[in-house]
DNA sequence: ACTGTGGTGAGAATCGTTCTCATGTTGCCC
DNA sequence: GGGCAACATGAGAACGATTCTCACCACAGT
């Protein structure tokens, strides 16, 4: 029951949507739609732009992939691991480093609780220049 | 040197920017740029939607007003208090919380320097159910 | 009053993202 | 190995938040 829900259609391995993922799979920092439409069109591949963010959209839904948005609110782009986590991103080259921080998951918690809210979510990125770029 | 600095030009107390200010003073949630443009024609004033970008960003530089996005991106925006603090927000009614986290602010700073990331910033929000929503 | 520096706003322009819909593909039953 | 229905695609239009342009306004100081 993991990976075939009857309920949902089953998805279809077309080429295009193997092309969006071999796109994720050649890089380890965070990436607009577009940008990872450029590296399709540079593999030679030809992906619709509609089709990437679809794609991305579907990936991201089932956790395949995370999405976060840089300070324009641009949406950005990475395969990353199906455990929950945050991540520490490079201001200048976008490295990327994956961080847990289980004090931080029972602090959100907590807060939540303390005020009533419930069915919790939080957003928790960290920006900084790494150190090959100081 | 905390308020006026004679570097950057003065900023002139114009009727758009008061009726910014007051529009700001009548909601605790975060609103988007153009709720606030509302807000302020429905109390009788009128200020171009630009003037109110402007003005937000203005207030937002000056850490008067704290910015964020929502889910799809979007900015929202709400007079907060001029110390670090992180938000609690209904995901229905927007109410908002503003909360610290010690703990928080040590562990991001903790993770950025084992992984040799400086120049650290973050960004934090938890958002929920309220207790008048449920 | 004169003038220079900000400030304003209507509308155009930007630009990431989503939508439309006619057309291609795939899975599957026979 | 053909037929069909559901799914998928892509070109371009549409959308929508934000920013830009630029002619015009408002104030402070002389
Ligand atoms: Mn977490
Ligand atoms: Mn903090
Ligand atoms: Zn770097
Ligand atoms: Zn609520």
């Amino acid at each position: 029951m993991t990976s075939t829900d009857p309920q949902r259609p089953a998805v279809r391995p077309t080429r295009q949507r193997r092309a969006v993922a071999s796109a994720l799979a050649g890089f380890d920092d965070f990436r607009s739609a577009q940008e990872i439409h450029d590296l399709i069109s540079q593999q030679g591949e030809s992906v619709g732009l509609a089709t990437v963010y679809r794609t991305l959209a579907a990936l991201a839904e089932a956790g395949e992939v995370d999405m976060l948005r840089n300070e324009d609110g641009e949406a950005i782009w990475r395969s990353c691991s199906d455990t929950h986590h945050h991540h520490l991103v490079c201001r200048s080259c976008g490295a990327t480093i994956e961080v847990e921080g289980p004090a931080v998951e029972r602090w959100t918690n907590a807060i939540a609780a303390e005020h009533g809210y419930a069915d919790i979510s939080h957003t928790l990125e960290i920006f900084g220049t790494c150190p090959e770029c100081r």
